[in-house]
DNA sequence: AATGAATGAGATTTCATTCAT
DNA sequence: AATGAATGAAATCTCATTCAT
């Protein structure tokens, strides 16, 4: 028992390397420009090992996204659901767990920051495209639900919920997209710091006089 | 002379097509997923016909990207110029000239859109990538220009130029990247709205109470 | 009359310009490699403007070819049937027509320097490919029967006449072959030297002692 | 370790395979006008699998053409090292060392024989060409070296031992690339026959009588 | 479990040749 | 007579995937 269970373990870790190796290269190059023989250069393996633990290309790049979405949701929902809290320490908690999400699964938050549906519709079968974006809408929900429970708190504006979710998502996607492009080594504070000033900046934006 | 003028309009004429049927395929699938086949289907002309035009695929890219962007730099750096006009106003007129551009040459700015330096970088000649990068740059110093020149009217707060512009453009970036991903036929209007609130949003946020 | 004798005689005109360009690119880079393309620059020529003249790219190389070693067939054996002349002398005409041909009609003559049964076989047709080779084994005659003229004479020992002449051709054209590539302007001379020499090296080795 | 061992005879066998075939290929047509597809035929292996061994058919080209020369010019300089040895003997060696070579190995040095210095100028990164030009340099002076020495022991008359030793090179070329276009099977001897006659005429030719 | 070797399918690019004007 | 435009066919090269060991 105790050896199948170290076996399983070590699979595991395995498995969990060569999704790193492999979102880090993703992001590095995009989807198409990116060969499985980097990945398993990346990963110091085989391209045949690879393939033992993932039946292709596309298998492998969705079991990165896939998992890192799916707990965002999971999370952002409990956030969401804590009706009492003052909407803007929602708000707050919503960016920055997906801040922290990002920080921990770094490489595989990496590539949903460049989320293109476009890309997706050719890449995934209909049944896993329809997945994700219904992660995404989830995630889209709750911010929306935190922007409504601001206004029926009297803090925020009379705004158009669902407009005001939208940006702030957008604005968040933007701020993680464009800050890695301009980022090297060392400065990664500083797209926590953007992220920050963003939230605080439309927060205010939000509130009434 | 008129039949040498008139063969040189067709000429143009038939790049421009070329350029846009090819922005339209790389906006939908990406540099990567774009083939060659593709977009000389698309442009209804062999492959071979597009060699004619463009020496190779990147080629072909770049004097998409290049153009629009250079374009925008310009405009930007215009409107940007006029020291007397009200903050408010220069930050609006930054935004819905880019905005602008993007409606009327529609496909080539799509495709800025999804700028990601990560990708350009193993895409691109060093020099081309550098030129691209200045004139981000440049855009970016433009708007930071309008935020400095907003505080120096009294009219924002005292805040970082620098990292408010930054935001302005990421957030802009993001709502534009991600209302295209939800985009379908006819609901164009959408985006405009939601940039134009997002703007406003940030606005309130930056003006003195 | 007049006129058709011009036009014709401007066709001719042109059609040699061609064939030169042509002669000079085909040489410069071998049959696979040249381009029509090239050739119509060198032409200042469009591609299409060739095709009136040569009805393809082999049509092109062999009309360069074939009238060149015509020519040279032609005159060899006028050379080679005067019995009398002491056939040291007919042998040095032999080298010196050939040579001769390859100054005058430089670019034609380059070509056949450059000749490889190998690559022919493959060019072209059977019925061009075989005249090709009996012209060759003409000139190829008329040495030989040089070379037994001068054992006849009693100049030469007894050698095996057509080992000889295989021996002075082949020599000959690797000096050609050789030394062209060796040549840089203004240095022609030191091929007619080297060829010079050659002849008399092997003339002497050649003679009774 | 008996397994890494034996992979690695395998993969070089293999490799030498593949360059024996290409050879041959390459000059039954030529450079340009060799296919991969046609190596690949010859080798009965897939195109996709000669890439996994040369990463181009220039690459491949030169894999074939370099070592042979290299060979051969370390086999000259330590034939003609030899101060002491008669010079005919010496010439003899440089010849049939160079004949050797081209029977022993034989595929590639077929290649040479093909030599043309306005080919390769086309098809080599400089760097390549430059070392190839410097081995065939290296060749010519051996030979010249042999030939001074035969002046210097009183054996051979006073001649211009450059221009003798280009002679000399030259013939035995063109007798090889001559006699290799009119070979068919069986008739091997022939060439080593003629190459022979030819050294033996030429030395005849410079001995002081 | 892991890998080196191999490949079919498909990508970009080139080029001899044709055609409308 | 001449040409700009266009293209089908073929070349080089790449890559996700499989398989024998």
């Amino acid at each position: 028992m105790g050896i199948a269970e170290r076996r399983q373990r070590e699979k595991d870790a395995r498995i969990k390397h060569i999704q790193n190796c492999a979102a880090a290269v993703f992001y590095k190059k995009g989807y198409g420009e990116t060969t499985m023989d980097e990945i398993a250069k990346t990963a110091e393996l085989s391209k045949a090992a690879i393939y033992l633990y993932f039946k292709s290309k596309e298998d492998l790049y969705y079991s990165i996204i896939e998992p890192a979405l799916s707990r965002l949701a999971r999370r952002l929902i409990r956030i969401a659901s804590d009706r009492r809290e003052p909407a803007e320490a929602t708000v707050r908690k919503i960016i920055s767990a997906t801040n922290e999400l990002y920080e921990k699964d770094y490489d595989a938050y990496h590539l949903l920051s460049r989320y293109s549906a476009a890309e997706y519709v050719k890449l995934l079968p209909k049944a896993k495209l329809e997945h994700l974006k219904e992660l995404m809408r989830s995630n889209l929900r709750q911010m929306e639900a935190a922007i409504r429970k601001g206004i029926a708190q009297g803090i925020f504006e009379a705004v158009d919920a669902r407009l005001i979710s939208v940006i702030l998502w957008n604005s968040f996607m933007g701020v993680i997209q464009y800050q890695e492009n301009r980022m090297e080594p060392g400065k990664t504070d500083y797209r926590k710091k953007t992220i920050d000033a963003t939230v605080e900046l439309i927060l205010k934006g939000l509130r009434k006089l």
